[in-house]
DNA sequence: TATTTAGGTCAATATATTTGACCTTTTGAC
DNA sequence: GTCAAAAGGTCAAATATATTGACCTAAATA
């Protein structure tokens, strides 16, 4: 009875991931939509513009995704312009990617929905709510 | 400053939700990549197994996609005998939908890595940060 | 009886993903 | 200087998925 009763309790826990990772997606998809973009070009224009010169590598192994997932919507960002590669000056074979001003703007305007959006819910939760959710979120997040 | 400090700090938090997600869906994807089933197709069992006799309808809500989208992964389901749809007795245009013994089963064992794991987490976090955790998860959720 | 609702299906299109091959340029070990 | 390895890019085929829009039945209900 204890232990289904705590079942009861994780699976809500389940449900609220759900429903909490389908609320935080949907600012930027919407947003994506209109330009014929997806997430996974919000994923690239993120972590380009978190970590500028980041190669394709890393890119890859941050996103976590083949070379050839990768090659349709990285291309496309750099025909739009949103995305700059230019080669490395350490090594040849590298290139560092870039965000454009353009890509910095779009780029702000998707995570800015889901920047509003988490300052709006730990202003609702508090502080010492938003630091135990960072801890738990953070063990969640390493397996 | 202090405005960019929080946004890093609110970048943080984003990157958290996306690794989370990531590792918590790790688990269940790999079992149905086996099957040569996806992630729509556990939602189908976990929200089936959550409330038998739901209806197609009501399932279509809660999932939030068309029809046309459901239609495929469902009836492979069906067709695998995970899922029974049986007619309504008090509205005949309404199937009401249940896992069946072996459909249990599978939902057990997917979910059950999902369980585990936030078993896991919240032990490691502690019963405060637990509730601190569904609160704030709570807001997000709602948006 | 006529309309609405729940459900199912089809076809066309568009997109995305995966597998696997193959290519160039550059680096670095030898 | 040669050669294997690394970074990156691309292609093609097969597969999978999603989207749009149409159309159908059976059952409920106004």
């Amino acid at each position: 009875m204890v232990d289904q009763k705590r079942e009861e309790s994780l699976r809500e826990a389940i449900e609220l991931i759900f429903f909490s990772y389908r609320s935080f997606t949907r600012g930027p998809d919407l947003i994506l939509e209109k330009r014929g973009l997806n997430r996974m070009h919000h994923r690239i224009l993120y972590f380009v513009g978190r970590e500028p010169a980041l190669s394709v590598n890393d890119l890859l192994s941050v996103l976590n995704i083949s070379k050839q997932a990768l090659h349709n919507p990285l291309r496309q960002l750099v025909a739009m312009k949103l995305v700059s590669n230019s080669k490395s000056r350490s090594d040849g074979r590298v290139k560092e990617l870039r965000l454009t001003s353009a890509g910095k703007k779009l780029e702000a305007r998707l995570t800015g929905t889901q920047l509003l959006q988490l300052a709006e819910v730990f202003g609702q939760a508090g502080p010492d709510a938003e630091k135990a959710w960072r801890k738990t979120m953070h063990f969640l997040a390493n397996d």
